[in-house]
DNA sequence: ATTTTGCATTTTGAATTCAAAATACAAAAT
DNA sequence: ATTTTGTATTTTGAATTCAAAATGCAAAAT
């Protein structure tokens, strides 16, 4: 039997509302009042915030409160660059544990943008996720996919919308496939830690900009 | 102003007796008994079982109870392969940033187990984690560092006395000392790498003679 | 003898309560 | 006018309470 527990469901909603900006960073976290518009006590609520404080979207400062986390720049770097090497590591294992329905499962995430001369961003966006996903899955390594983490750095990389156009990383992606369809998890390694490094240059560049605005 | 809060404190003492094994892998945590035992209610001690499974360390069964992780063999050599690559990825970055001074440092905690031919195995075991946190530290990627399951699962690993002779992995600290003096990341991850791969692979046989006896 | 059922006890989940600390604000002093 | 001090209010930290669920055990039934 599953149970989905009241501290669950008030955590994932609590993390919805941080990635929609209706909790914004640097926000305090009235306990009494955020408890008491999700219909439920500060215990539960609590419970959910100490959740959430592991996977760095939110901050405690004893005696003075919870806030949704203000990721700095660096903190967003330091955070990609794990996810760089621990996805990487998941491409490496995922080679030599994945079979050909899997391969053919990441594929159709793909082949409708192929000669599609205009993307669906958001579409694209969401495969994109789905693919970083589903490889770790295969990789299968639990502990890379329990560092939530890494998708947390994912989504919020996201929320400014795409960091590289669809055609550049289309071609990443089926590099990737294509590494892995040889059993190559080597090359499957290399090629997604410098996908993934190549978004974190562009991120860098990007986010000097808005620096020095 | 610091404040070292009732939860953190108390958050300190389960994983100490986690750690040695005053509270064994399996066991059930009772709230109240334990709490009580520890001086405290319920709320402040349960809030630092939270933090712990975070860190992987207790696992939270609803509506039947706190226990002690059991770390299967599969999540042991996961957790392993999560700290080969985030700790090759600190000495990568640790290559670039590290000054004289700090090499020297990170030299001084072995040499005098140089020439030596009875090593004092407890003390070296605390050099060996010495050195991997202060390689962290100077790599300089804070979320790393707050991946408290890398020091964890280190812990764990020299639980059972070290896994390779001091001897052999003296050789290999030295190595990836002389990439960071060379400045080579590269090299200096990939020495991290292999030395930590190195002791998995010790490990899984060793667990293998366990299981099959 | 073994299994099933029902009751008592234990233990957790969640709300509430109480105290201590932090914050906001106004009044007084310089 | 600005700073300081004291007080009221808010908010958090921690304990307690209460209800619901799980567990253990004994008695009854097969």
């Amino acid at each position: 039997m599953e149970h989905i527990g009241l501290v669950d469901s008030i955590y994932l909603k609590i993390k919805q509302m941080i990635f929609n900006q209706e909790l914004k960073p640097g926000q305090k976290l009235l306990q009494e009042k955020l408890s008491a518009e999700l219909g439920v006590s500060r215990s539960p609520f609590l419970k959910a915030l100490q959740k959430l404080e592991g996977e760095f979207l939110v901050e405690n400062l004893p005696r003075r409160g919870m806030y949704v986390k203000v990721m700095s720049r660096q903190e967003i770097i330091d955070t990609f660059q794990c996810r760089s090497v621990l996805e990487g590591l998941s491409a490496r294992l995922a080679a030599s544990n994945i079979d050909s329905k899997e391969i053919a499962e990441l594929e159709n995430l793909f082949t409708e943008f192929v000669d599609q001369n205009k993307i669906d961003e958001k579409e694209y966006a969401k495969r994109d996720r789905s693919f970083h996903k589903r490889l770790m899955d295969i990789g299968g390594n639990k502990i890379v996919r329990k560092l939530e983490l890494i998708n947390n750095i994912h989504l919020q990389a996201f929320q400014v919308g795409l960091l590289k156009p669809p055609t550049e990383t289309l071609t990443e992606h089926f590099a990737i496939i294509n590494a892995l369809k040889a059993k190559d998890g080597q090359q499957a390694e290399r090629l997604m830690r410098e996908h993934i490094e190549s978004s974190l240059e562009v991120y860098k560049s990007q986010s000097l900009l808005i620096e020095s605005a």
